[in-house]
RNA sequence: GGGGAAGUAGCUCAGAUUGGUUAGAGUACUGGCCUGUCACGCCAGAGGCCGCGGGUUCGAACCCCGUCUUCCCCGCCA
């Protein structure tokens, strides 16, 4: 659709000389130029009123018959989205025609000369602090829904965020680097985005998923502390909280330990929630991932919720309750979720929950016992429980009259992440948090390794995690057990970011990799040039890295990550608006030595 | 790769778990009227490949099969 040919005006030498969001009583009397977006138009077809949006706000402009005819007649002709320039007087409303819900609502602006700067096509939905619109019809339309208030807010929110940490590291001497978009394809990690090249016809680039070797070269450069805001890219499948494309506020320092490097994200994570407006307390709260496994079934727990796990296995270790006898013979773990008070929670809630677990998170199903308002236990499954059963799981829960009780028999894995889900659905729903609006902490001594189903030993976070000091004994004698140096910092349920001290000895280095199976030329194919940098005088270093988009997520309070992105992809990888990826020429394949294999989409 | 929800007017949704005239509403849009509205109001009008492709049927928005798109989740994402 284009829009109506419709007469329009230059800017010529008059220039706003106030944000729309701005005026107030203070300015009565006084001359303003204003610009923006027509937000709302009504016409009395006396006095025409124009509500008038810009970034800072809106403000309620007039157009009178006996102020100035012409601009009048032409204000009959504005639509929604128009763009003006506006030059008249500011005037206190009387009392009667106050409005109290706007912010501007005691003013208005007697238009003495209008300038039409630019017509627009109808817009697809009214831009609204609240869209009911589609998301997909949001992102197709990018343009109007970035001129809603919350994305707005959500982007100077950004903004801010970016600023306070880059001023904070500085302050913290640390120095911003950059470091390569073209970078080496890596084996490991996530899939990578390749870019061909044309000067070595056949070979790639990869995009890089993050700065983490770079960021360790940097030290042994001696740069000794780096930061940047660094893109990164990886081509896996995405959620609410994960994009093909994000940012990190990259950082790395040498010749610290793990409450150096903690210390400094205290600070820096405490400057950029000031920036948003946003007091942390500190120190912040510290939590091993024991603990937050054991208590809350989640090493990113939000311990505003007050609900808690229970470990129930050794209870169950021999019991004739086969379902959970089962379970903990197959290694699995039987915890329990015990709610208090839960007569809210009806028989078809129950259902509901175990249709969403079983869905969702591959629960083989739900048990649960409801103790009535006379003791007794009201549940499918008490009639498989010995008394001795009933009196320990009574005692730990501390089940009384009024409570109800989850329980999740499976392995250590999945029976922690179908209680979790509920923990946080259901501590949410029936309120049972501690008022808190925000909660920050550090969760630590996460473990090194991790077996795969096989028993073969794999690395939890990333390779290059140095273990703690007094574990390392036991990376030969006892290596599942050897815990890492990594911490993350956690706030209100989601994670900010990770980070760890690195190996800077290349033994120790080897070590972990010769545990995790990796041969001789396996580790020289996969880490040759990191391994190569530890030998040149590589210093003790350790770092972090910020989700940057997350963290303005949780601050703006949204949802999803493509309410705090500019222009954000869709879950298939799409972007709506500019319809990218798009096929190209023949010839830029041609250049590049790519010949693209037909697929059924054509 | 797998599971779930959704797809009807620009937008948000009805349209019986029972297939049957010309597919409706609100809002937005267009025209007209209106000098104190602020979700302005009143009158009139226009607006539909019922996501797409097959099938069943005398007849499909509705039933069946496939497919595409968006969102949520599992896998995946050091």
């Amino acid at each position: 659709m284009t829009t109506q040919a419709a007469d329009l005006d230059a800017m010529g030498s008059l220039r706003r000389t106030h944000g729309c969001g701005s005026i107030t009583r203070a300015q009565v009397g006084e001359e303003v130029v204003v610009a923006g977006w027509v937000h709302r138009r009504r016409d009395h077809g006396g006095v025409i009123f124009v509500d008038l949006r810009d970034r800072d706000g809106i403000v309620q402009v007039v157009f009178r018959p006996e102020t100035s005819p012409e601009s009048h007649d032409r204000a009959g002709s504005l639509r929604s989205e128009w763009v003006l320039l506006a030059r008249g007087i500011v005037e206190a409303r009387s009392a009667e025609t106050v409005n109290s819900k706007m912010p501007t609502g005691e003013i208005e602006i007697d238009i003495q000369e209008l300038r039409i700067l630019n017509a627009a096509t109808p817009p697809p939905f009214s831009i609204e602090e609240e869209t009911e619109a589609d998301e997909a019809v949001r992102l197709r339309h990018r343009l109007h829904d970035l001129r809603r208030p919350p994305l707005q807010r959500a982007l100077a929110i950004r903004h801010q965020v970016a600023r306070a940490m880059r001023e904070s590291l500085s302050g913290q001497d640390f120095l911003e680097i950059e470091t390569p978009m073209l970078a080496r394809a890596t084996p490991e990690g996530a899939r990578d985005f390749l870019v061909p090249s044309r000067l070595q016809p056949g070979d790639f680039y990869a995009l890089p998923q993050s700065p983490q070797i770079m960021k360790q070269l940097l030290m042994v450069a001696g740069l000794d502390r780096y930061y940047q805001m660094a893109r990164c890219f990886r081509d896996e499948d995405q959620r609410a909280d994960r994009q093909l494309e994000f940012t990190q506020v990259d950082l790395e320092m040498s010749f610290v330990g793990v409450e150096d490097v903690l210390e400094v994200l205290e600070r820096v994570t405490v400057d950029a929630c000031r920036a948003a407006g946003v007091e942390l307390e500190r120190p912040f709260r510290r939590m091993s991932f024991e603990d937050a496994m054991t208590r809350y079934g989640c090493d990113r727990p939000d311990t505003r919720i007050l609900l808690e796990l229970v470990e129930m296995t050794d209870i169950f270790e021999t019991s004739g309750f086969k379902a959970f006898a089962s379970a903990v013979e197959q290694g699995g773990i039987v915890k329990c979720l015990p709610i208090h008070d839960a007569e809210a929670i009806s028989r078809s809630e129950i259902d509901r929950l175990e249709k969403l677990v079983r869905k969702e998170l591959g629960a083989r199903g739900l048990g649960w016992i409801r103790i009535d308002e006379n003791g007794e236990w009201r549940s499918p499954i008490v009639k498989f429980l010995s008394d001795d059963e009933k009196g320990a799981i009574a005692e730990r829960t501390e089940a009384r009259p009024g409570s109800l009780l989850f329980f999740q028999a499976d392995a250590f894995e999945r029976a922690n992440a179908i209680l979790s889900r509920l923990r946080i659905d259901l501590g949410e729903r029936l309120e049972r948090t501690d008022g808190r609006e925000w909660d920050a902490l550090f969760v630590v001594d996460f473990p090194l390794f991790e077996a795969d189903e096989k028993g073969r030993l794999g690395y939890v976070h990333q390779p290059f995690v140095a273990p703690l000091d007094e574990d390392l004994p036991k990376l030969d004698s006892d290596p599942i057990s050897v815990r890492g140096t990594h911490y993350d910092v956690i706030m209100n349920g989601v994670e900010l970011g990770s980070g760890s001290l690195r190996n800077h000895r290349p033994d120790v280095q080897r070590r972990i990799l010769e545990v995790m199976g990796y041969t001789e030329a396996e580790m020289e194919k996969s880490f040759g040039f990191m391994l190569e940098a530890l030998e040149v005088g590589a210093p003790p270093h350790g770092g972090f890295a910020f989700g940057f988009d997350r963290m303005a997520m949780v601050l703006a309070k949204a949802d999803s990550l493509r309410d705090v992105i500019a222009f954000p992809k869709t879950q298939r990888g799409q972007d709506l608006l500019m319809h990218a990826p798009s096929a190209v020429d023949a010839g830029q394949l041609d250049e590049l030595s790519i010949r693209v294999r037909p697929t059924e989409k054509g």
